[in-house]
DNA sequence: CTGAAAGCGCTTACAG
DNA sequence: CTGAAAGCGCTTACAG
């Protein structure tokens, strides 16, 4: 805004001479005008420069044509591609994407719930920081704003639309790939170390970080493999390169170490195949290594990487839809579509020495 | 929007007991209210699951608390991080983002400034799909909304801001490097071949992509360390891996192929990486290889390639500040701010053997 | 097809 | 400090 007195539509109105409601409806393709008046108040706003204001609209018409989008880091590879997926869907169906960085805090999450629904955009795609805080996405749908959660679940959110992956049998896959293989020890480098405990007793699939759905995975596939599951080989980490590291170099320098490492994200698999690259393992023969999503620089290393492709892309896509459906379907049951990953397998797999 | 009903100030007014324009003023925060009104607004509204409707408000306060951020693909990582940097900088003012991905189409840029225009966004910044188009962003100052130009300017837009890399100058280091370690035959894979002849005889600056303004520097360089140029040694390439790929092969095929490789951008440094590599050639004894960006891969490679690291995230920072500054500061003499890359030197480079 | 009038939900002088 | 009224720029019944 700030601009000193734009044209308004009583503007055009005057130079066109005609009533408001007529250039409204002539310029905002609505209703019924003659060619005429059509002609002359497309010429009136083209010499008068006239924009129309969104702003005024919306009020009325209750549509912002703005959708909200909340993810904790864009600059993320994984964020950043279901983002593109997100408005090559939305975009050609008229909306634009209001973004939202909430740094994986729910406070800020909560904070930039709030100003999107001052800001009455017409839905929201949220990647929940917090899967157990889901109040105030409840609350969004409560006073009308469709939510799709993106990538994980939250609990308390039972109207919420879901696009995920089915990371339980993304896992499965990648230790099965393994256990055909003949490991028999396969660690896991995960940054749900704090999970453990938890997972143990609960099964609630709800409320999971995909990190914590896939190390649960890993031990059930295990036990599907009839392999006892030996903690020890869990590496946990944080959500960085060097802690990956850091954790990839403990199991292999324990007494028995794993001939296999299964890594449950890439930040952690370029930490683990670093370490095992300084440690001299000569990849796979001396040591296999898993990866999660199917990055560039796994096909530039060498041995390219075996990973876990996820549809990352197409989950954004599938998010968008699912919203643009739910906006013009109104409120109704949730709808949870899953996401198949799938195991490409390269040259940092092989069978154990 | 959807919502059936939400209260609005008058409902928030008569449960308080008090006229609009003081609930308005205890809930907005501005005016004059006493203690004991702001509390019974507070009550009401949170009574009655009250949310400020900001499209009302903005049209009044001629303020949106948006931005306009343009670029032509948010999953390329350099815009990724350059947008992270700009929402770092611009939520904490209270701003909030408005995406619009271009696909590098000037026309879907004209929309999407359209778009932001009649959504009334405080401000815009873009990356401009085609620097010789620049008369919509030209229009959008002239009505009052204050543009940034990032990663590349645009001609006829004398009054934008912008904030670039000085990209002649992080070329002229590589070229450096190389020269220093004894190199004379340097090929170059870039994507603006076809700017070539236009290079030739032209010296605007304004109005070149980097990709352009990279060749031209890589040809300033060479006659700085009094080397003739040879075109031959220009391998263009599209904007993808494989063209990469297939120009290095080209100039690697050459009777007296080149003892070292510039590469203007990382998409095509993966290319050629992987040329050299398929090849056989050892890098850096038969091959110096330099690429652009300092991402992940580029330290897991082996050789660890020497890059241009440029400050990306950065660049999004000063952009958003700079737009911020002139929101506030209202409109003005254009500033332009270049950030210097660095030349971050690993494995892929060495003297010729 | 057209227009006068009402209204969307706020904020802002203005007067008290 | 408070309130009645005007107004931001549109769209929408309603009547013609």
């Amino acid at each position: 805004m700030t601009e000193r007195g734009a044209p308004s539509l009583i503007d055009v109105a005057r130079e066109a001479g005609v009533s408001t409601a007529t250039a409204g409806r002539a310029l905002g393709g609505y209703g019924k005008v003659s060619q005429r008046s059509r002609d002359r108040v497309a010429d009136a706003a083209a010499r008068l420069g006239y924009r129309t204001n969104g702003l005024a609209r919306s009020m009325i018409t209750g549509s912002t044509q703005t959708l909200g989008v909340l993810v904790s880091d864009v600059s993320n590879p994984f964020f950043a591609t279901a983002l593109r997926g997100i408005t090559d869907v939305t975009q050609p169906a008229g909306f634009e994407v209001l973004l939202s960085n909430t740094g994986g805090d729910v406070d800020a999450e909560r904070r930039a719930m709030a100003v999107m629904s001052e800001k009455r955009v017409d839905g929201v795609i949220v990647a929940p920081a917090l899967p157990s805080e889901g109040a105030h996405l409840a609350r969004a749908i409560d006073v009308g704003v469709p939510v799709v959660l993106l990538d994980r679940l939250a609990s308390g959110v039972p109207n919420a639309d879901s696009v995920t992956i089915d990371n339980e049998h993304a896992v499965a896959e990648a230790v099965g790939h393994l256990v055909e293989l003949g490991h028999r020890r396969i660690g896991v480098i995960t940054e749900a170390g704090g999970d453990l405990a938890h997972l143990r007793k609960g099964n609630r699939k709800r409320g999971l970080l995909p990190s914590a759905v896939r190390l649960r995975g890993y031990f059930s596939a295990l036990a599907d493999a009839g392999i006892t599951a030996d903690e020890t080989l869990v590496g946990a980490a944080r959500y960085d390169r060097e802690s990956a590291y850091d954790a990839a170099t403990g199991l292999l320098d324990l007494a028995e170490p794993p001939t296999a490492l299964l890594c449950t994200d890439n930040v952690l698999a370029s930490g683990a195949y670093r370490a095992a690259q300084d440690r001299g393992l000569r990849m796979p023969r001396e040591l296999s290594l898993i990866g999660f999503d199917d990055e560039p620089w796994t096909t530039l290393v060498r041995p390219g990487l075996t990973v876990v492709e996820q549809p990352t892309y197409d989950l954004g896509v599938r998010a968008g839809k699912q919203l643009l459906d739910r906006i013009d379907g109104g409120p109704g049951r949730a709808r949870h579509a899953q996401l198949q990953a799938k195991l490409v397998a390269r040259d940092s797999t092989a069978s154990p020495r």
